[in-house]
DNA sequence: AGACTTAGTTTCACATAATGGAACCACAGG
DNA sequence: CCTGTGGTTCCATTATGTGAAACTAAGTCT
């Protein structure tokens, strides 16, 4: 869970300090982060006196915690406006919404991690960061599968040894093994399921979007529940998908290859 | 416009290495920021390969480009959930929404500039990162000096000293004293106005959002158009606006002083 | 009150890690 | 084949970050 690979420079480590605080989804006081930390007393503490310098940390005076800063929202805008696909997918997004009237995600694929980086929600109008930067399981999503499947053979491996494979539930595919005939499966059909294996009664039907080279740079879902509709209704959408990410791939090269002349 | 505090040490070197992409807006190479980059090349170049390594830049490597990394969208969710004031003010902001069907801003200061953590839009449904993150100048809007009113004397200096004071047009306040003196005013009746300082057309109402000690801790503001109604009319709001930002102001109080026994 | 934790901050001799000038490579034009 | 531009690597120098330990400021117990 904490940091995988080996922490490159003071930068990298400060970072990690980053990484922990995100970690604990509330403001941390210094003792906090101390125990599970690797860096000792005073390391740490001047690393958290940089953070909070520079913004990226805000430290509340009275409580004497540390929560993220909001030079990283800051960031995060520029970031998720430049580097993602949802600017560019949005009117796909959108259109699909409205089609369907049920939730829709785009998610990529960022550290072996899924990555919300859009949703239309089928009924409540709003979301804005609670849901875009949310972060998923790859293995027992539809939209993760759906990219794991197009991944290289090195790549996946790479992946899969991060993946947790914890059992949500009795359909979580909770073995590397069974995992990779899924996604065998999925490159067979071009679409993937998720078969209420990250939460019970939710379902949802993803596919990939593919370069022209055939790597995934994101996937698209539809999702519901087992209360409103079946697999196989899901399904009957699979066409439907597949063409909006067909046009989402088409305006995200052309996007990457503006003008070379 | 580059980097103001003296960088501390190397993170901050990173970091400002970080904003310099971001204030891009658009993938770099590396000539690009080479250029107006007070590090030498190979120092940059250091700084660049190990922010790639870390995911805060994504490297392009057919076209030789860096951009922010989707590791940047991941922190922000999380600190756009703990650190900002969207979560909490999300029902009061959807209340408001509701009431006035006009255009609702949620904001808070950020190193002298106004950030939006949320937005509820008068007529489009969804607007994810793309409205929050967004900063603005405090100096010619609506909450940006509804908050700085309410800033104590000295911050308020140090936060007028980075303001650009550019004209927008011909309503910008654009000298400190005329900042000043409305802001004054704004202390005097409690709540701000936008008259047209920041885009024509553009007129809105704003109050501070303040802790018991009389601290800003954000705002909101409820904007329309010179087309759509009049200052006055958005005045009629004000009284609405204080009690939901009162009741923000609650609510947050409550959340960071939750149990202390 | 006095002794004793607990939590956070500062010091300082030391070594690692960042620095940046210069050399080097790769490739596109001429 | 030479020349220029954009990018990458070297390596001696030194600045920077390191972390054990000492210190301070609050509690807490007796």
């Amino acid at each position: 869970m904490s940091s995988d690979a080996v922490a490159d420079g003071t930068v990298g480590k400060a970072l990690d300090v980053l990484d922990m605080v995100a970690a604990r989804g509330r403001p941390v006081r210094f003792s906090d982060l101390q125990v599970g930390s690797s860096y000792p007393k005073a390391t740490l503490y001047r690393l958290l006196q940089t953070l909070t310098h520079q913004g990226m940390l805000a430290y509340d005076d009275d409580r004497g915690t540390y929560a993220l800063g909001l030079r990283l929202v800051r960031l995060a805008h520029a970031a998720w406006s430049t580097s993602s696909l949802a600017p560019l997918a949005r009117p796909y997004l959108d259109e699909l919404a409205e089609e369907t009237g049920e939730t829709i995600h785009l998610a990529q694929l960022d550290h072996g991690q899924v990555l919300y980086v859009d949703k239309r929600n089928a009924s409540k109008p709003v979301e804005m960061f609670s849901s875009a930067g949310k972060v998923g399981p790859a293995y027992c999503t539809g939209v993760g599968k759906a990219m794991l499947a197009y991944l290289d053979e090195g790549g996946l491996e790479a992946v899969i040894a991060r993946q947790s494979f914890h059992q949500f539930t009795p359909e979580t595919l909770d073995t590397p093994e069974k995992l990779k005939a899924e996604l065998a499966a999925i490159r067979d059909r071009g679409h993937a399921f998720d078969r209420e294996e990250h939460e019970p009664g939710i379902i949802c039907c993803a596919v990939p979007i593919l370069t022209r080279n055939g790597r995934a740079i994101g996937a698209i879902s539809v999702t519901s529940t087992t209360a409103r509709t079946s697999l196989a209704a899901l399904e009957a959408q699979a066409g439907r998908l597949k063409d909006i990410a067909t046009r989402i791939a088409a305006v995200a090269e052309d996007w990457r290859f503006p003008e070379q002349g």
